[in-house]
DNA sequence: ACCTGAACACCGTTCAAGT
DNA sequence: ACCTGAACACCGTTCAAGT
């Protein structure tokens, strides 16, 4: 058998995207293997060879259009320059974009990346991109000096929802009692906001 | 071939635990195999099938074995009544605790337990106990009858700690800066507590 | 130059056959 | 009654062979 040309190299690559996407929402992460991709997009296994290196390579480039999704979800929204109702409303978004896309998600925040080898610069960028949403929500509670401080909370606040997202998710959450997971995260960004007025510098980096 | 009662159920069943734990600290989550285990305590893979329905669930019994080690080295530490002092003392042991055993801390809260058939009672009572410790350093903060509302805050603390952990774990908390877990979780509790003095009613539940 | 598909070294799980 | 080990239906990844 030889090439057959029918498709660019970028075409294929779109197609595999596309295909990859498709099956991780309809089917889940588990149904998510080289070879249904390549059955999906009418390839062998051995053609996404030639484009990614492996199977981490494409649900490396699945969650960065996922958090691309994401951004493109939490960024409409007005900007009202009061912390917690700028805040509250992410976290509806965020929530809304998670219940929409249940399964993109979890590949998001469960696939492991493999320690020994750097993220490329354009994923930490991306996530970056949201990670500014949360500072720019937080910005009115700095003063200007105090960049550090205001990123720091923001990837504080950032990865304490992303827990209560994750356990809930799980299920983990309602062990005794259960209480849907946006009470606790909007609880949660209440009493961090209500902590930062009252401490404004209790831990200063 | 045929039955060799070298070993009683129970013996088979212990010995799978600890080649499962061993497995998992030595090489990580992805070397957990039913065929690595059943090659670990000299039996066939056929005979795991005896004693566990299925791989799930010997790694739901390794997880509950982790919860009790878990609680085990958290418990010990002296309860001073001080939700501060408490808290960061809890802190610093959980995050000793992953220190010392990261792959077993990776599985416990990485492992997806389908989601159609319900947790086993021990299993939540594993993670209620732990719990309880959160909410027994968070008690000086509430009135007797806000039971439900420390339990709530406990669990609330817990899964954001979780995700600082989480994420730290995975190295996807060092997008522009990093800093240590230790810090931001110490920054997390110090920043939720001044909250919770500032608003202690902010959102009944 | 590109694509194939067989091959390699694995999986989880089942179950007929043995003692 | 219990255990085996071959079998089934899969994996990710490689690479000689083809066009």
């Amino acid at each position: 058998m030889a090439r057959r040309s029918d498709h660019t190299r970028e075409q294929i690559f779109d197609m595999a995207m596309a295909a990859a996407e498709r099956i991780v929402e309809t089917e889940g992460y588990r149904a998510l293997t080289a070879r249904s991709v390549a059955h999906a997009i009418g390839y062998s296994p051995g053609t996404l060879y030639n484009l990614f290196a492996n199977l981490d390579e494409i649900v490396l480039h699945l969650n960065g259009r996922t958090l691309d999704r994401l951004y493109d979800r939490l960024v409409v929204a007005p900007y009202v320059g009061r912390p917690e109702a700028d805040l509250l409303r992410l976290l509806d978004d965020y929530l809304a974009f998670l219940e929409d896309h249940p399964h993109l998600w979890q590949v998001l925040f469960d696939y492991k990346w493999p320690k020994d080898r750097p993220r490329p610069l354009w994923y930490d960028q991306k996530v970056a991109r949201v990670l500014g949403l949360i500072e720019r929500s937080l910005t009115p509670l700095f003063p200007r000096q105090d960049e550090h401080r205001l990123a720091d909370v923001a990837r504080i606040l950032w990865a304490a929802l992303h827990g209560i997202c994750s356990l809930a998710d799980m299920g983990r959450l309602d062990v005794v009692s259960a209480r849907p997971a946006r009470d606790m995260a909007g609880d949660l960004v209440r009493l961090l906001l209500a902590g930062l007025v009252a401490e404004p510098a209790a831990v200063p980096r």
